[in-house]
DNA sequence: ATGTCCACCTGCTGGC
DNA sequence: TGCCAGCAGGTGGACA
């Protein structure tokens, strides 16, 4: 489930296993998942030491001490597991430290990717390239949306799903965003005045910033060898909600466009 | 340039 | 019990 908050909490899970941790073995077990892994992956990666371990967006960094980066991306159904019992069919690379201890990249859909750049370079990285700010740093602010939004008839909904503009955002939080915000999600992004992004924004960073404290809470459990999280469901006000009450009494309403759920409360949101 | 849709892939759920 | 349609957190490329 992975959008910001999901990554970052991945990473604060990998941290203890990582961190200056020796890369003992690395092993593939297909050759690509969304993309081919690098063919110098193991070459590169096996017998270096983990440096650092950062998040860009929903994308992880694993940077070693021979100036590489491994970036993962965890695409819609990537997760690490941590120390696994068992080997499952869709543990498709697995890592083992020096000191024994054992991740392995489990992607079922096989949407998410795994690369590695130098380290010097992260800047050109193709996806880093034209992605927009991160939305709990300090360049996100409602100036910036404004601006950007000037003239554009797009939903609000999809400019922000777009990376270049905020890097991070996925549906589920979009989704809560808005609705804390009392947008509606169909809105042209061009007509919200700066009032309403500023209260977009702090929405967006309220939205977040709680979603990782409910991932944070579960890190324990985040090191048992199933990788269940516990994760934020339980306080989505609209995702995945169709139907119930919204806490004004109104039902939320699903819309499905291009493939995507949009859950929202046409009283609150406008 | 902007906006929209679809493909990529597997697994799960609910209806019949 | 089985089958099948519909749905799922992302990204990037192909359209009009």
């Amino acid at each position: 489930m992975p959008e910001l908050p999901e990554v970052e909490t991945t990473i604060r899970g990998l941290r203890p296993v990582l961190q200056g941790a020796r890369i003992e073995r690395l092993l593939l077990r297909r050759a690509d998942l969304r993309r081919p892994f690098p063919p110098d992956l193991g070459q590169r990666l096996t017998g270096a030491t983990v440096v650092g371990l950062a998040r860009r967006a929903k994308y992880g960094l694993i940077d070693t001490d021979r100036g590489d980066t491994m970036i993962f991306h965890l695409g819609m159904s990537g997760r690490w597991r941590v120390d696994p019992s068992e080997t499952l069919t869709h543990d498709h690379l697995i890592v083992e430290t020096g000191a024994g201890r054992t991740l392995a990249l489990n992607d079922p859909r096989r949407f998410g990717s795994v690369d590695l750049i130098e380290t010097a370079a992260i800047g050109d990285y193709p996806a880093f390239v034209a992605m927009g700010p991160e939305p709990l740093g300090p360049d996100l602010d409602a100036a910036l949306l404004y601006r950007v939004f000037e003239g554009r008839m797009a939903p609000v909904k999809a400019m922000l799903l777009d990376q270049r503009i905020v890097a991070g955002l996925g549906n589920i939080y979009v989704c809560e965003a808005l609705h804390v915000a009392g947008i509606a999600p169909s809105r042209a992004a061009g007509r919200i005045g700066l009032a309403r992004l500023e209260r977009l924004v702090t929405a967006i960073r309220a939205v977040l910033v709680a979603a990782i404290e409910a991932g944070g809470s579960t890190l324990r459990d985040y090191a048992r060898p199933d990788g269940e999280l516990g994760y934020f469901s339980k306080q989505w006000r609209v995702y995945g909600r169709e139907g119930e009450a919204c806490q004004c009494g109104a039902r939320v309403r699903r819309r499905a466009e291009g493939g995507r759920s949009t859950f929202w409360c046409a009283t609150c949101q406008r």
